[in-house]
RNA sequence: GGGCCGUUAGCUCAGUCGGUAGAGCAGUAGCCUUUUAAGCUAUUGGCCGCAGGUUCGAUUCCUGCACGGCCCA
């Protein structure tokens, strides 16, 4: 419902829409086009003095959002914004025809419209547009959050994004650094040239990860399906195919909680490459990070993120899980040998495990609590067992763990690479033994997938492949630690209106 | 899922030891031709998140609910 006093304030700019409308002006008029953005305008003349400037008589066309507006009778400055940055413009009565001036007076903060004149300084300095011809383009009907303090509230920002956009800048910057990190990722795959694809959203299987689906419905073929949550076989059905080096940057679906490091759409960008392995991988993604850092001017290799420095410089941090869970954990050789004695201990740290649960899984979940948020600096966690890693190969050494190993940085998993697992009989097996703990109880385990084990039995070339959360990348790069900051438009749940 | 906190004008926030509210900005009416959160004068605007309870009386106290934030799982 709109509330009574909002209704007024609309009420009145709709008022003045229709006062345009009777003098004749279009208040969503289309036949406006600028000549220059405000960024460029700063970037050519901001150097050049006040005299120069009046000396070379720039005439220019901008067009923009009014985001502040300070009139004093016979003239008055707006601040106008557009996708680049703000330039102000100057309206006084001698230099503008009548009917411009006074609709100049009618204005609101919120406005477009656009302005022609030319270029000056003021007192101050600053460069200004002096408007000779002001045209409304798009009358605005709702007020703007006020000018000094902004929208803070951080719940209208997320539903209301657009609102957020018009007057949070930090906002548009986390949208645009996120666009540049994508992009710098894109370039750096091509430069190593691999094949950029897009795989199926709707699954018939669950697979390529632990987590639970969502479900959804075909109605033309009555058919159940599922919003995927990884394109992990899709993408090895290709290098089976051929297609050697391929990636895919595009959103998973999770049906899952929702928290700072969650949502249940996530972009992830999985990439795989034949005849390369797990160690490779981690050498490749350091110079990943080293690409997209450069691209966004960090030298040092340093940021900071959430009160914590972090330090890119290679060679990053190697350590074995069972290493990782022992050192950094503390945790005793009983609990790595003992299945009760790890669940006794990881229902101490109050973590959701069960007697139904694999020993690897439960000290999975105790390398969460204790290891987990001492990870700052990028480290691979090396080594992961073979009981939570359905689709990596076995370590030749060791049977028992895989040649897999997951990112971590600021506490979070960023990244979750392996040599990819194939062979047909082995990936067989794992399947079955999937079953089983889903039978157990396990909802995230996976599904079996024949026609996959089909495409491993024509030959998977030994392949290496990585997921890299791009969400978690863009929050550490932009210094968000919610992940509903670096996402437009988060999930909310739904609120009563109307 | 659990705990804590928040929800008051369009926005940002005060406040009421229980007697139905206030500022700044925005708006409106004036004055003002180089402002930078422009200034000055006057002024409009509120189901105090929703529902119930206690009370002569609730925006305030209690309970439940909704939404959000943070912490834990």
């Amino acid at each position: 419902m709109v509330q009574e006093t909002e209704n007024k304030l609309i009420q009145r700019r709709i008022e003045k829409l229709e006062e345009l409308k009777k003098s004749g002006i279009d208040p969503y008029f289309n036949g406006f086009e600028p000549n220059a953005f405000a960024q460029d305008l700063h970037d050519q003349y901001d150097e050049k003095t006040k005299e120069e400037l009046e000396e070379l008589n720039i005439p220019v066309k901008v067009a923009g959002r009014i985001m502040a507006y300070r009139s004093f009778g016979k003239a008055g400055f707006m601040k106008l914004k557009d996708f680049t940055g703000y330039i102000q413009v100057y309206a006084e009565k001698k230099s503008l025809s009548e009917d411009d001036f006074k609709l100049y007076k009618k204005l609101d903060i919120g406005d477009i419209i656009g302005v022609e004149g030319v270029l000056f300084k003021t007192k101050t300095g600053e460069l200004t547009v002096k408007a000779q011809k002001i045209v409304m383009l798009t009358k605005s009907l709702r007020p703007l959050p006020e000018k000094w303090h902004g929208l803070r509230d951080k719940e209208l920002r997320y539903r209301q994004r657009y609102l957020d956009l018009i007057v949070n800048d930090e906002t548009k910057e986390t949208v645009i650094k996120r666009a540049k990190i994508i992009s710098a990722i894109r370039e750096f795959m091509i430069k190593n040239r691999f094949i950029e694809v897009e795989t199926p959203m709707l699954h018939k299987l669950v697979t390529g990860a632990a987590a639970r689906p969502f479900k959804t419905h075909l109605n033309a073929l009555d058919m159940d399906l599922y919003l995927r949550i990884a394109p992990e076989l899709y993408l090895k059905r290709l290098v089976v195919g051929g297609l050697e080096r391929v990636f895919e940057i595009n959103r998973n679906f999770r049906n899952e909680g929702m928290d700072l490091k969650h949502n249940p759409e996530f972009t992830m960008m999985e990439f795989y490459i034949a005849y390369k392995d797990y160690t490779f991988l981690m050498d490749f993604t350091e110079e990943l990070f080293d690409y997209v850092l450069e691209q966004l001017g960090v030298e040092d290799k340093k940021i900071e993120f959430d009160g914590k420095e972090i330090d890119f410089s290679r060679p990053w941090r190697r350590i074995y899980f069972y290493e990782g869970l022992k050192e950094i954990g503390k945790v005793d050789d009983d609990i790595l040998n003992d299945k009760s004695k790890a669940l006794k201990y990881a229902l101490e740290l109050e973590k959701k495990v069960n007697e139904n649960m694999s020993h690897e899984k439960i000290l999975a979940e105790i390398f969460d609590a204790l290891v987990e948020p001492n990870l700052i600096n990028p480290t691979f966690v090396v080594g992961y067992p073979v009981a939570i890693s359905p689709l990596a190969k076995r370590n030749r050494e060791n049977p028992n763990i895989t040649d897999r190993f997951e990112l971590y940085i600021a506490g979070m998993e960023v990244a979750n690479a392996f040599s990819e697992l194939n062979d047909p009989f082995d990936q067989k097996e794992r399947f079955l033994k999937q079953l089983e703990e889903r039978k157990k109880g396990d909802e995230e385990a996976s599904m079996y997938d024949a026609d996959y084990i089909r495409a491993l039995e024509y030959g998977l070339p030994p392949t290496a492949g990585e997921g890299i959360g791009i969400d978690r990348l863009v929050m550490l790069l932009t210094g968000n630690p919610s992940i509903r900051d670096v996402i437009l438009f988060p999930l909310m749940r739904d609120k009563e209106e109307e």
